[in-house]
RNA sequence: CGGGACGUGGCGCAGUCCGGUAGCGCACUGCAAUGGGGUUGCAGGGGUCGCCGGUUCGAAUCCGGCCGUCCCGACCA
């Protein structure tokens, strides 16, 4: 399926760029349901990769994995009064069944704190059986009224972890535990870099105390909310019954948090590393990491056919995720452009003349800032030196975006004015003072567009905390990230 | 959910104002040659024009309703 076309530059309109990338990559398609996609092979294939490598992570940190029901009772959903507000303007609601009127309507999950931790009410008697961890990978749906392939869509895939504990203090610990868990996931995996912290009162969770995230800046400078992790306190287990027993003899209530990652993440690798030529996808995470295409002659194909499958071995041998194209109906040029619209970090050439000299011609995705298109490699030395490769060509990823995200970032502003100023100028996060008045962020919001992502942890913050409040008058109590977001 | 635009083979579009039995490019199929950045020639296949209804002798074209997509806004992972 060749396709001439080139895309939107991402410079002109970063929107049609995306959304053109997104179907013509073959990530994903519109359904026939409003809002719902479609996740084809090949984008299905990445969120298999950060399956694979968050819930190793999970296991890691002590998760185990269940499932929990699609529906829940409507009545569930409506017993922690923060919980309701927010989820009820976009639940869909299951009210017939078997044909019948259902004495009580189901909603379809939009998330699923009220359902496990009612059966969590279950299983806990005494501290000892505390904590619970688990995870479940599962659909969700929301009904958005604006949508966006990954990035917003009424049915998403998402994981959701729930926890239970017998303390706060070690509730908290299990929060920012998973918040580093996919920070470092962000990093290293799919090299895109975020800002970490606490969300302020209004952009935290319905039902949480505490909202921590991790946003990652896009290459139009807005922010992407990529993953959260809360906690949630007694909220949910006072209103679900969640009791235990302490070693002490008394009754308590125990503390919950609530931690998620979704297939929007396909949405940020797109806008962190995609280019005019279509996506560009980190080693670590890409269903191929190099295509081999031999370069076929009509007179005798054979010993080209031959070292391109050797190679293709060597490679597999050594855990490279390989493939050969050796469709004939297309020409190399035809393959290159596709390869590239794809993402595939290394495209390897083998033609006669490679075969001749006994070397390969390796091409990475994204020419490197000191290094050439194509380079030419005896084949020895190309395939015991890929695996390093990949992880270079990793690196790069992570060391632009960072880059980029740092290039973004203005500190130091102090007004209302300079706030205004630096959006205009293009900025992706600003740095300032807050009081924690939530008008603040109301007015900064009219004026610019953008509002608080987090309060940075520490590492993100400013080498001299803010004094005083971007709004001028107040004395700052914390540091806030301002960014506008998707 | 409010404002705007759009919906014609897989994709991109023309035709719609001034109703008269659907067209172009790419892609696709077959054969042959070609093959190191979107290869060429010849021969083919595919669309009841988003859906439903109305007006009319006749509707892609006019009218009404609905659905979907995109953009702006409110809301949101």
């Amino acid at each position: 399926m060749t396709d001439h076309k080139k895309l939107t530059p991402r410079a002109e309109d970063f929107s049609s760029w995306y959304n053109e990338l997104v179907q013509r990559a073959e990530l994903a398609d519109h359904s026939p349901v409003r809002g719902s996609m479609v996740i084809r092979p090949w984008g299905y294939g990445i969120w298999e990769r950060m399956q694979r490598q968050l819930d190793d992570m999970f296991k890691e940190t002590g998760h185990e994995n269940a499932y929990f029901p699609l529906l829940i009772p409507m009545s569930f959903i409506e017993r922690e009064k923060e919980h309701v507000e927010g989820f009820a303007p976009e639940l869909a609601v299951v009210t017939q069944a078997g044909g019948k009127e259902l004495e009580e309507p189901y909603a379809i999950r939009p998330t699923s704190e009220t359902i496990i931790y009612s059966m969590y009410a279950k299983w806990v008697q005494s501290y000892r059986d505390l904590p619970i961890l688990l995870n479940q990978w599962a659909n969700v749906m929301r009904w958005e009224l604006r949508t966006r392939l990954f990035l917003r869509t009424s049915e998403f895939l998402w994981q959701e972890g729930h926890t239970a504990h017998a303390t706060p203090e070690e509730a908290e610990e299990e929060t920012l535990t998973m918040l580093g868990v996919y920070r470092t996931f962000m990093e290293d995996w799919m090299a895109m870099p975020p800002v970490t912290g606490l969300k302020s009162p209004t952009e935290t969770f319905a039902g949480a105390v505490r909202t921590y995230a991790c946003e990652a800046l896009m290459q139009d400078n807005k922010a992407l909310q990529a993953g959260t992790s809360h906690f949630l306190g007694q909220n949910f287990s006072k209103q679900f019954d969640l009791r235990f027993q302490t070693e002490a003899g008394h009754e308590e209530y125990a503390w919950n948090t609530s931690w998620g990652v979704s297939t929007r993440l396909i949405g940020g690798l797109v806008m962190t590393h995609g280019d005019d030529e279509g996506l560009v996808l980190p080693p670590r995470l890409a269903p191929v990491q190099a295509v081999i295409v031999p370069i076929l002659r009509g007179d005798d194909e054979s010993p080209v056919l031959e070292k391109t499958e050797e190679v293709r071995k060597r490679l597999s041998d050594a855990d490279v995720r390989v493939k050969v194209d050796a469709r004939e109906h297309l020409s190399p040029g035809a393959k290159y452009y596709e390869w590239e619209r794809k993402g595939v970090p290394y495209r390897i050439e083998i033609g006669p003349k490679d075969l001749a000299k006994g070397q390969l011609a390796l091409a990475p995705r994204v020419v490197p800032e000191d290094g050439k298109r194509k380079a030419f490699v005896p084949e020895n030395e190309a395939v015991a030196e890929f695996p390093n490769l990949l992880e270079t060509f990793q690196a790069e990823l992570l060391g632009r975006a960072a880059a980029r995200r740092d290039a973004a970032s203005v500190r130091g502003v102090t007004s209302l004015d300079e706030l205004e100023e630096a959006f205009e100028q293009g900025a992706g996060f600003v740095y300032t003072g807050w009081c924690g008045d939530p008008e603040v962020e109301e007015t900064v919001k009219e004026r610019t567009g953008a509002t608080i992502r987090v309060l940075p942890d520490e590492e993100f913050r400013s080498e001299r905390a803010p004094e005083k409040c971007v709004s001028g008058e107040r004395a700052a109590t914390s540091e806030v990230v301002w960014a506008r977001a998707y």
